[in-house]
DNA sequence: ATTTCGTTATGCAAAATCAGCACAACGAAA
DNA sequence: TTTCGTTGTGCTGATTTTGCATAACGAAAT
């Protein structure tokens, strides 16, 4: 038996480049957690050289600074979201939810039953 | 000044594979037009090849026969649509619709202004 | 002052993926 | 029997991704 199911996905584009999707949300909010990149990409299971380039990308298109980095010290370093970094987290992450919960709610309407509500 | 603007994407997975998209929903309905693989990629200006290997690929997940091909003739050959092709196409053309529509919608409450309908 | 430490940042090469050219096989119609 | 534009596939070069290795950093600890 084949099993069917749906996904979906929603980014945000800065002048029709990609900005801010699923992966660099998840990094955004494992810098937050940890305190640091190198920290992120070891939650996250990636190497450093992949979560700093994707955040390297991200913040050549931002609008705002995105984090706040100190280098150095005993601790070796550190890096912090902006507030308007974590606003934007915030915002994306309910327009996330409600697109994912929105596309299982059609997949049902278009495909297996009927009711949509 | 930075443009911010949303996209979104839905696909179905059968098995958790990737199974029907964008891309291959424009393919395929390029196929039904141009009633061959070749004119379809030549619509939509992508090689042979290609086209080719996204329906293979497609076929190879599907839960029942995706085209039927013919090859030879004076024409070179064919290949055509299946029913339950045609009618997967239309449910998940409405679903394309609704999901894009849908992540417009929250974008501009979770983001911009306020009111969702 | 000097050392120490785990960061940030980056060059570079290997690996994996993708794109597309070239060509064989096909077989109904002419 | 010939002809034609398909389908199907091997292979190669280009492109992207991955990750190893290492330099630079500088506050805290000594």
């Amino acid at each position: 038996m084949s099993e069917l199911t749906v996904r979906s996905k929603v980014w945000l584009e800065v002048d029709g480049e990609p900005f801010l999707g699923d992966g660099r949300y998840r990094l955004l909010r494992a810098v937050e957690r940890g305190g640091s990149i190198s920290a992120a990409a070891r939650e996250l299971g990636i190497s450093y050289r992949k979560a700093w380039a994707q955040l390297a990308a991200m913040e050549a298109h931002a609008p705002f600074p995105l984090l706040e980095r100190r280098t150095g010290g005993k601790a070796g370093g550190a890096t912090v979201l902006t507030d308007e970094t974590l606003r934007l987290l915030a915002a994306f992450g309910t327009l996330r939810e409600a697109v994912n919960h929105d596309a299982d709610r059609h997949f049902a309407h278009c495909f297996t039953g009927e009711s949509t509500r």
